[in-house]
RNA sequence: GCUCGAGUGGUGGAAUUGGUAGACACGCAAGACUUAAAAUCUUGUGUCCAUUAGGACGUGCGGGUUCAAGUCCCGCCUCGAGUACCA
């Protein structure tokens, strides 16, 4: 009996566990390293092959950091919350908690069977209450700050309140849903309540009638990065928009701070380009147009303010304010035709008929502030009411949708910019805009003959001194809808008094989520918690129906790890201050726009108001690449039982059919597990190709209708753990997607196997050798260090595991069982293969764990060589090697392969012109 | 459309700063051991030409820079990801 994988694994994850081995705590002698991963929402499914890649990573570098002396926190938990719980929860009657709950233990086991090394003594689900407390206080600070923009933070909204009492607005510039003029005398005029409605125009955390992404299906709103193209994420249902009144986070105050931030992370350049767009910051002009014959003056904002000579209408979103105002009494039908029309058509439709053109006039006509000239203001949909300020200047000779508009409505178009290289031509001719950004003005007063960017600078300078408009910074991240008409999450903290949002008391958190009867929206169409009895507060005050998203509860949760019994506060001082922010945070880029930027502002949040000692909660970030699915077909001829084989296929009618890919094996289908499978094939004849039958392949999402999921359990069970951890590391690169294939899987295995083979005689008996070990073998082992060292500091895990089966290859050829270099290779391999390492380490006589061994130090002077074997090129072509000691000059070495039986070939009849040499590279040899 | 990333043998992939392209493994082929199978071991394996020796070609395509290009520059093609009437 050789390498007996089962028995080691389930000895080393017993032991551990029962020596508390993975515990940490607070130790100021070590330095601190914090190793996090994305938590997983348990999902009925359980684990499949590709949920551990970034596990197995992060296992392996907490590992090695561990072994270098770090002190390491490496935590694990539950996204606890969530939509598929709850949806089972209305098919069945079962309590979400309860499926929770079941789906969690079968994470757990089968986690464990990995050998990671988590401190569970630190585990968080954000379904228990003594977690969401402090996601609920967290609201509630929230909700009692405001964001400063001139001290660029969140300040206590008392100050606010101070403000306006003594002064009014006059002096308070922050973030707010909307421009606010008051004065003093007329804040402290107001009566409670009209207070309190004003204030919720400057918290954090705010109610607000606002524009939502509405999913009739789900019966709940949706944020943003839950809707792509019009459906939402879970699900794929159509998403609407509808105004409803919503619990928001102030999350575009933090803007540019999420922005700058981005600049001080370790993050990929692809991540923060992903979140940069999300952001979407734009520079540009706000300017006011008069409207003709009326007081209004519109508000447009545009960043190519050096067009304005040629704005040749205006357009208003359909939903904008000033819609009504604007339209004159003989275009009131059409206009409100119109806007009934648009309201109709779902986000989708809209999307989906990018192309088509719709608008109608509203009879009123806008001044150009610098022109002077009358323009005509339109309805159009394609303007959004949601960015900028819902209207914009149609400048149709440099805009391609303005310049369609215009050509659908036979509006005028002027050129007003020549792009370089090119003449001014008669925009009739014209198939579409000039919307290039390099060229020169003309038909614009002023700015004619100046290049674009000088206009910009030049026409900005002017509406600030004639007082028509300002510059302006404009973001496209939106605040965060926070309400959601769901059961299974986290209860608001909040209460209504006289109709206005009230915060319960600290000391009475957590407010915990009550129980219901059924988990679906009352008769009356509120929220479901609309049904439990008792929902009260200090048996007077309704509390808020709604529960908190998804987001919510992983905001924060890599703070709570740091100090996760404190019943006092999120995180303590102490805790905060030793573990300060996570050094390595491995998780999907699916995290791009939700997690990460509401756990930042999260942060950020804290961070200003005094409670975290960081700005920044992700030092550095790692992207693991998603698994695939790899699916094989059977091809059945069509009308038959009958199967044939890959090569054959093509000479029959067939129809390719999935087959589970575990009852294949490189490709080749267990006929008698086939037939097995399923009671249709019981019968089932085969054409087979050399005595086996072949299976097709096709990259696929992993799904079970495509028979193509792969259970980390079931190669636990063939191959062992450790297998496992080093397959999947093989496997490529961890950035990138790839799909999963147990084809290779065999060739780790062995790899395992020959290892133990160093260890051990043929009998199984432990044999080593305390003799010095050779020059070969100290340069095998200080090879593998130096390798495996680097390639862990750059997260190229793959090329670990082969410098790992090169070394041992070479100690195999050189039949070494020295124990110097087999304790140094059995460190090196613990972070990843953690149980067998465990168990040599034992075996060579160890007491303590491998875990706490010394990471093995790297010694160049096993390195050095006397001699370097060139590769000699002609003309750029490899020819040959030559001998040469490492010392020899350049006239030596050229003397040298002058001289060379093999350089004569490439001599003959040519002369040399040059010869390059670089040391301990390469020789170049010039002939011509 | 815009932004970012990637294209290397039959397959997964390696080549970290311009310096021997294809490490390591899978698969395949031949052989050893064995009654047989498994396991293990040995050898070969980019393509084409050549019995061999050897040679030509070769990192998506077309150019360029360089003594030297998978790697740098210019122009394209294909695939993937993100995002989108964002003014």
């Amino acid at each position: 009996m050789d390498y007996n994988f089962k028995a080691i694994e389930t000895k080393w994850q017993k032991q551990w566990v029962d020596s508390k081995l993975y515990k940490v705590d607070i130790d100021k002698n070590r330095p601190k390293f914090y190793v996090l991963d994305m938590f997983p929402y348990p999902s009925g499914a359980g684990l499949h092959v590709g949920h551990p890649l970034g596990y197995i990573a992060s296992d392996i570098y907490s590992r090695f950091k561990r072994l270098n002396g770090f002190n390491v926190l490496h935590p694990m938990g539950y996204d606890a919350y969530g939509l598929p719980a709850e949806q089972y929860a209305i098919q069945t009657g079962q309590h979400p908690a309860i499926t929770t709950e079941k789906n969690l233990e079968r994470y757990r086991e089968q986690l464990d069977k990995i050998g990671f090394c988590y401190d569970w003594d630190r585990e968080i689900k954000t379904c228990d209450p003594s977690y969401y407390h402090w996601t609920q206080w967290a609201f509630i600070q929230m909700f009692n700050h405001y964001y400063n923009n001139v001290s660029q933070k969140a300040e206590s909204i008392e100050s606010l309140v101070e403000e306006l009492k003594q002064n009014g607005t006059k002096n308070i510039d922050s973030a707010c849903t909307e421009k606010l003029e008051l004065t003093a005398d007329e804040w402290n005029a107001k009566s409670e309540k009209e207070q309190e409605e004003i204030l919720l125009n400057y918290r954090l955390a705010y109610l607000a009638d606002t524009m939502v992404n509405w999913c009739p299906a789900l019966g709940t709103v949706l944020a943003n990065d839950e809707v792509k193209e019009g459906l939402s994420v879970r699900g794929g249902h159509p998403v609407e928009q509808k105004v409803m009144r919503q619990w928001l986070l102030r999350v575009s105050a933090y803007s540019e701070r999420l922005l700058n931030g981005l600049d001080q992370v370790d993050w990929t350049d692809s991540l923060k380009e992903i979140q940069r767009n999300w952001i979407g910051k734009s520079e540009g002009a706000e300017m006011k147009f008069k409207v003709k014959d009326s007081d209004i003056e519109m508000d447009i904002f545009t960043t190519r303010a050096d067009t304005v000579f040629g704005v040749t209408f205006m357009v208003l979103a359909p939903e904008s304010e000033l819609t009504p105002l604007l339209t004159k009494p003989e275009h009131k039908e059409e206009v409100e035709a119109y806007l009934q029309e648009t309201k109709k058509r779902t986000e989708r439709e809209r999307q989906a008929e990018v192309d088509k053109v719709t608008g109608v006039f509203t009879g009123s006509y806008a001044i150009n502030p610098l022109s002077g000239e009358e323009i005509p203001i339109w309805v159009g949909d394609y303007v959004l009411a949601g960015y900028g300020t819902g209207a914009v200047m149609a400048v149709p000779g440099h805009d391609t949708r303005d310049f369609k508009f215009a050509r659908h409505f036979n509006l005028p178009i002027i050129q007003v910019v020549v792009p370089e290289g090119e003449e001014a031509t008669d925009p009739a001719t014209w198939e579409d805009s000039k919307d290039s950004k390099a060229g020169t003005m003309i038909n614009s007063d002023f700015l004619n003959g100046l290049s674009v960017p000088e206009a910009i600078a030049k026409t900005k300078e002017y509406i600030r001194e004639k007082k028509v408009g300002d510059v302006q910074v404009n973001y496209r991240l939106r605040d965060a809808i926070f309400s959601r008409q769901r059961y299974w999450g986290e209860p608001f903290p909040v209460y209504y008094k006289d109709n206005m949002p009230q915060m319960v008391s600290e000391s009475d958190l957590p407010l915990e989520l009550p129980d219901i009867d059924k988990f679906l929206p009352t008769e009356q169409g509120e929220p479901p918690l609309g049904r439990a009895k008792n929902w009260v507060y200090k048996d007077a005050y309704p509390l808020e129906l709604n529960t908190m998203p998804g987001f919510a509860g992983s905001s924060a949760y890599y703070l709570r790890y740091m100090d996760p019994k404190n019943d006092t506060a999120l995180v303590g001082k102490e805790a905060n201050e030793y573990w300060q922010d996570v050094d390595l945070y491995i998780g999907g880029t699916e995290h791009a726009t939700g997690h990460l930027i509401y756990s930042r502002f999260w942060n950020k949040f804290l961070f200003d108001t005094g409670h975290v000692i960081k700005d920044e909660p992700y030092k550095k970030l790692i992207n693991q690449g998603m698994i695939q699915g790899r699916s094989n077909f059977v091809y059945r001829i069509n009308g038959t039982n009958k199967f044939v084989s890959l090569k054959q296929k093509d000479q029959y009618e067939t129809t390719a059919i999935h087959v589970d890919v575990n009852i294949v094996s490189n490709d080749v289908l267990d006929i008698e597990k086939f037939k097995n499978w399923n009671p249709e094939y019981k019968d089932a004849e085969f054409e087979l190709e050399d005595g086996k039958y072949i299976c097709g392949w096709a990259i696929e999402k992993m799904s079970k209708s495509m028979f193509n999921v792969v259970n980390p359990d079931d190669i636990i069970e063939d191959y062992g753990a450790d297998t496992l951890r080093l397959y999947e590391m093989f496997l490529g690169p961890l950035e990138q997607s790839k799909p999963w294939n147990t084809n290779g899987i065999d060739g780790v295995h062995k790899f395992l196997r020959k290892t133990w083979r160093l260890f051990f005689d043929k009998d199984n008996n432990i044999s080593i050798s305390d003799e010095k070990p050779s020059k070969e073998e100290l340069k095998a082992l200080h090879k593998t260090i130096k390798k495996i060292s680097d390639d862990i500091e750059h997260f190229s895990f793959n090329t670990c595991v082969s410098a790992f089966m090169i070394c041992v290859n070479e100690l195999t050829d050189l039949k070494c069982n020295k124990r110097e270099i087999l304790e140094g290779l059995t460190s090196l391999l613990a972070p990843f293969a953690p149980h067998i390492a465990e168990e040599l380490w034992s075996k060579l006589g160890h007491s303590t764990s491998v875990c706490d061994a010394q990471w093995p130090v790297f010694e160049a002077s096993h390195l050095v060589e006397s001699t370097f074997s060139y590769p000699v090129s002609f003309n750029g072509k490899m020819r040959f090697k030559i001998d040469m000691p490492v010392d020899a000059s350049n006239s030596e070495i050229e003397e040298a392969v002058k001289s060379h039986e093999s350089a004569q070939k490439w001599l003959e009849g040519k002369k040399v012109r040059k010869m390059i040499i670089v040391p301990k590279k390469i020789i170049n040899v010039v002939v011509g």
